[in-house]
DNA sequence: TAGGATTTGTGCGTATGTATT
DNA sequence: TAATACATACGCACAAATCCT
C-alpha cells in the first residue's frame, strides 16, 4: 500500500541530483562568483525543462549560493569580507558542539572513512590541487558531521560550509598550497586520533581552532591580494 | 546608475508578503500540522498565478514547515518528538551565544522595544490567549535577534525557532495557560533587566535555561497527553 | 477492480525588465 | 536617447499520480 520510503520518485532523483551537481560545481570553483548560468542551457543539460529547474535554483538561492535577477541572468555570489567573518564565527562555536549534540557511537567503519581521507591527504601532500583539495575537504566535512545525530545541527553546519568554503579554496588558490596541504593534513589526523578513542570533544575543539586559524590566514592572504591590486 | 537597495521590486516584496502571511497562518496555527493546504485558492487570494505561490510554497517546504505531495496536496509538517529534542538541544546552545556574536549597542529605542514586549505580557497575563501569546513571543524572538548583528547567526535561530515554535503553541494551549504566561513574562522581564545593563552574556544565559525548562514543560505535557489518549 | 475527480508537477509561450549598442 | 537583444518571471494548459467511490 504505502510506498517504499527508501525508495525516492524520479521527480526527488532528479531534483538532487541536479542540487548536487551545482552545488559542488560552485564549490569546486567550476562556476566562479560572478558567473552567469543560463536556464536553458542547464535544462538541456539535465534533460528537464526550465520548470524543475528553477526550482532547484531557487533552493540553491534560498542558501546564498547564487541570486537571480530579473532580465539579468542568474548569478553565483560572492561573499564580502564582513559575511565571512560572521559565518566563520558562528561556524567555530558550532564545530565546538559537536561532541556535546547526540554524538554517534565510534565504530571501525567510522575510523576506518577518517583513514581513507587521511590517505587521501598524505597524495593532497605529495601533489597539490586545489580542486582535488575542495573535493577531500568536502568529503571530511561529511565524514564529521557523521558524527552526530542531530539532524538540524547536520543541515546548519552544512549549510554554513557550503556558503563560504568556495572563498577559501579560492583564497588558498593563491596562497602556499602546499603549506595549506600540510596543515589540512594535520587537522585530519588530529581528528582521527581523537575519533579513535571516543573523544568526540576533542574533536570539537580541534575543529575550532582549525577553522579560527583558517580564517586568520585566509584573512591575511585577501589582505596581501587587496595590497597587490591596489599597488 | 544603481537601484535603491532600500527599494524592493514589486516581485521581491509580493514573495515576502507571501511568504510571512504564510509562514504567521502556520506559527499561529491558522493552519494545523496536517491540514492540506490548495495552490489554486492561494494564489487566488493573493491575486497571484500558481507559479510565483509555488515558489513561495518551494522556500517552506524547504524550511520544513510545508511538504508537497505529487496529486495528494501541500500539507503543514507536524514536526515528531525526536526532532523536537533535537531541535531545542541545538537552540539552547545557540541562545547562549548571543553575547559572543557581534553583540550590537544597547540603545534606549532597543530598550524600549523590550518594554513594549513586557506590557503585552501583562496583558497576557490578566486576559491569557494563545494565539496572542504566540504573537508575542514571536515578536520577542525578533526583538532578541536584534541584540546580534551576526546575518548567519539571525537567519539559523529564526529558521530553528519557526520550525518547532508552532508544536509548542499547541501544547500549551492544553496546559496551565495562565501558568505558562506568567512564565514567559518573568522570562522577558529577566531578559529585559540584563539588557538595561548591557549584560547581553547574561541574556544569553536566562534564555538558555528558559529554552531547557520550557522544552520539560512541553515534554511532561505531551506524556500526560499521551496517557489519557491511551487511557 | 476500475474509473473519475482532484491536486501537484511539467512544458512552453508570453510579459517584463535590464543592459548594451 | 532610443531601440534591440536577451534572460528571468509569469500564466496557463496539460501530464502524472493518488485517492475515493
Amino acid at each position: 500500500m504505502s510506498t517504499d520510503p527508501v525508495r525516492l520518485s524520479e521527480q526527488q532523483r532528479k531534483f538532487t541530483q541536479m542540487y548536487q551537481a551545482l552545488r559542488t560545481r560552485i564549490c569546486l570553483l567550476d562556476y566562479a562568483p560572478g558567473q552567469r548560468l543560463s536556464e536553458v542551457t542547464l535544462a538541456e543539460e539535465f534533460g528537464v525543462s526550465r520548470t524543475p529547474l528553477r526550482r532547484v535554483l531557487g533552493r540553491l538561492e534560498s542558501e546564498g549560493l547564487l541570486k537571480s535577477v530579473q532580465s539579468v541572468g542568474t548569478i553565483v555570489t560572492d561573499v564580502d569580507i564582513e559575511e565571512l567573518t560572521q559565518t566563520y564565527q558562528l561556524r567555530m562555536e558550532l564545530a565546538e558542539m559537536i561532541g556535546r549534540l547526540s554524538p554517534v557511537e565510534v565504530t571501525p567503519d567510522l575510523v576506518e572513512r577518517f583513514r581513507s581521507i587521511l590517505r587521501r591527504c598524505d597524495e593532497l601532500v605529495r601533489t597539490p590541487d586545489p580542486r582535488r583539495f575542495a573535493q577531500v575537504n568536502m568529503d571530511f566535512l561529511n565524514v564529521l558531521l557523521d558524527l552526530t545525530e542531530n539532524e538540524p545541527f547536520r543541515e546548519i553546519s552544512e549549510r554554513l560550509y557550503y556558503r563560504t568554503t568556495r572563498i577559501w579554496i579560492k583564497s588558498i588558490a593563491r596562497m602556499d598550497l602546499a603549506e595549506e596541504m600540510q596543515i589540512f593534513r594535520r587537522e585530519v589526523a588530529d581528528v582521527l586520533s581523537a575519533v579513535e578513542i571516543g573523544a568526540l570533544d576533542a574533536v570539537g575543539h580541534i575543529r575550532r581552532s582549525h577553522i579560527a586559524m583558517s580564517f586568520t590566514r585566509l584573512r591575511q592572504g585577501k589582505a596581501r591580494e587587496e595590497m597587490q591590486v591596489s599597488a
